[in-house]
Parts: C-alpha cells; structure tokens; sequence
DNA sequence: AACTATTTATAAGA
DNA sequence: TTCTTATAAATAGTT
C-alpha cells in the first residue's frame, strides 16, 4: 500500500513474505489493541506464521482461555466434544476387534473352545490341519533349501582341499586321493531352548501418563516458538 | 485518522464507539484476512464487543481448535490435552496389538510365513499340531456325547411307543413287537453349505475415519450474539 | 532496521 | 448502517 499497490495474494519470495508478515503482523497487533482501548471490546488475536512462529495479543482484560471458553459457548458445542468422541468410537470398535482376534488366537491354540459348537469345531480342525500342513511344507522346504546350501559349500570346501594337497604332495610323492565327501544334515534347531515362546503374544493393557496443568495469559505481543 | 487525529482512548459517547467498533472491526478482519494469503499465515481472531456481540475470523487452513490446541501446547497444556495424548496413545498401542494379532492369525492360517525362520517355523508347527488335536478331541468327545444323548433320546422314544402299541392293542390283538433301534449319526455337518465359511476373519485394513478438519474458506466475518 | 512515495484506513459529517 | 472525503496511518519497495 506504498510504493505501488500490490496484489493480495501469496508472496512468493521468502524472505519477503517474512518481511512483511512481521510488519502486518505488528499492524494488526496494533489495531486490535486500538480497539480493544477505543471501544471497550475483548479481542482475541492469535497469528502463526508459515515458518511456525506463534504470535498473540489478548485484551488486557482478559484470558485467551476465556474469550475460547466463551466463543465455545456462543457456538453452543464444545469445539473438542465432536474430535473426542470421534476418538472414543474408534477405540472402542479397536477393542472389540481386538477381543475377537484375541478369541480367535486362543481358539487356534486350544483354548476356549466351550461355547463352539460341533460344525464350528469341525471347520476349525479343518481349516488348522490345512495351515499346519502349509507351515510342515514351509519348513521342510527350508530345511532342504539350507542342507542344499551347505552341502554345496562342503563340496566346495572339500575340492578346493584336495586341489590344496595334490599341489603340495604332487610334484614328490605322486598323486594322493583322499576324496570323499562330508556334510552335517543337522541343521541346529533342535539344540536351542524353549521353542513354544518363540511366539510370545504379550498382551499389555494401556500405559497411562501423568498430567499437566495449565496457566492464564496476559498481553503485549508475545512470541513463541513452536515445538 | 482521517478528519483528525483521535486518541487512543475509550471513546464515551455509545453510538460513536459502536460505529468505531463496527468500522475497525472490518478493517481488522480485512488485515487478518491479508496477512493469511500474503504471507501464508494462521491466524484467529476474536473480538467480543463492548456490548457483547462475538466476531470471529479464522484462517482457512486451519480450524479455531487448532490454533487454541496449538497456543495451548506452546503455553504448556491443559488437562484436556493430557486426556487426548493419553487417547491417542491408547489408539496407537492398540492398533500394534491389532496388528501383531493379525499377524499371528494369519501365521495360523498358513500365510505370511516367509520371513519366518526354520525354528520359528518348527516351533509353530508343533503348536498348530498340539492345538489341532485339541480342538479333534474336543470335537469328538461333542460327538459321543451329541449321540449319546440322541441314542438315548431315541431308545426313550421307543420304549415309549412301544408302551403305547402294547397299551393299545394289547388287550384286542395281542403283542407286537416292532423293537430295533434307529438313529441318525450323522449330526449335520456334512450336509450344511461350505463349513470352511464358518471362521471367515475378515481382516480388514484399520477402520479410517473421515477426517475431522473443517470445511474450506476463509470464514466471512461471522457474528455471533452472546447468550 | 530506516526511509518515503503511495495506498489504505478511517473520523467526522451527511 | 452506509456513503463521502479529508486526513491519518500503514506499508511496499528501496536503501
């Protein structure tokens, strides 16, 4: 509004725009307080600016929590009512699904099995021979894959010994075979621990924080940073 | 500041200040309204006039909760605040429970084995074998019983019209003797649609809720009477 | 941050 | 409330 009108749009550069963000935004700071003085009005003013800054001024008269408090009560609802009962909904549906996959887990170990009914009973041995046989078939096919590998690498090792030992024992005792191969088709598994808490399915209930409180605020345009 | 200069002072004559709040009110909002798309800013802006009437205007990027939420976390929190992050911390430990459930389910059913090693996979075969016989014992002692108490229900019924016959025609043709036992053991199952549907775990993505934040534009300068 | 040509806001009056 | 307009204030571009 000097030096040329401008457009009221969205200031490209930077720097400029931060440049003028701190002029306008002592502009309006000092209008809201020209008003607050001049028309015995309450005024609310709270500016964040794009680099995360926070601004306010409040009318001396009163609290920031205040003019909220009493903006909430002219809307008639509560500005965080609708947020936290959305919140609760969902935790309780997360629950309940939780429940169901906890029963279910439990079905699956043998557990809880009561209230099932015999055609229930029947589908769930089914549907469980077919998963255990898909999990044998997976784990067999593991362990040939690694008794594959190491076999190789015993192949491997064996030949690049005897080659070892012709190129040392050749040229003054002749040839020497000690051939033969060796590998160990055990694979390690059944030496190690517990292997039923392999699968420990710790099923905590929720952690719970202290709280904090909160204080009023005052005027004069004070700044903070944002976290 | 026009036709004069005035001073920063309570204007005393009623009609004046209102028409000043009235004017300055507008121009604050315009400022506001400037300093949003110039310089890409947040702001909020409250007013309460002296004679109780609420203005508001609210950037539209952002909702007045927001701004109020963020003001609080840079003041240091409210309760209410504490009570949401212990919310949102629940939300987030039970969607971890959520989801390790689910993986376990499916580990059961025979899917999401391949980041699974042998041990892992020998340990859950076991269990899965352990557990399917469980739930075959189960089922099968369901089964004796189910028949046992049809047989009897059945041997009862028998005994009963055999009682009748005799009792009614005893005293004019003489005994007869239809005797034998019947029943059905078949319970069912096998008769009755696809028994694999009868666990269907329907794992679904996490619920998603539509998002909460605000309509669009910029507010117009709403006016709100006190209550 | 300071300067200043201009634009904008607005006080007083209608 | 709205319009008008003289004038005060704000501020864009520059240094």
């Amino acid at each position: 509004m000097a030096r040329g009108k401008i457009q009221i749009k969205r200031i490209e550069n930077v720097t400029n725009r931060q440049v003028t963000y701190s002029k306008r935004r002592n502009g309006l700071h000092k209008k809201a307080k020209e008003l607050t003085v001049l028309c015995d009005a309450k005024v609310s003013l709270l500016m964040v600016s794009s680099s995360g800054k926070l601004h306010e001024y409040i009318s001396p008269s009163i609290t920031t929590k205040q003019v909220y408090d009493e903006y909430q009560k002219v809307l008639g609802i509560d500005l965080w009512k609708s947020h936290y009962e959305k919140m609760q909904e969902n935790l309780k549906k997360l629950m309940e699904t939780n429940k169901s996959l906890k029963r279910h887990i439990r079905q699956r170990l043998g557990e809880c099995l009561d209230n099932m009914g015999f055609t229930e009973l029947h589908s769930l041995e089914e549907e469980m021979q077919t998963a255990v046989q898909v999990v044998r078939a997976r784990k067999e096919k593991l362990l040939s894959t690694q008794i594959q590998t190491k076999s190789k690498k015993l192949r491997n090792a064996t030949a690049y010994n005897r080659r070892i030992f012709e190129d040392l024992e050749d040229p003054h005792y002749g040839l020497v075979d000690d051939g033969g191969e060796y590998y160990d088709p055990v694979i390690g598994y059944s030496a190690n621990g517990d292997p039923h808490n392999v699968f420990p399915l710790r099923l905590q209930p929720p952690y719970h924080h202290p709280n904090y409180l909160h204080h009023g605020g005052g005027s004069d345009l004070t700044t903070y940073a944002l976290l």
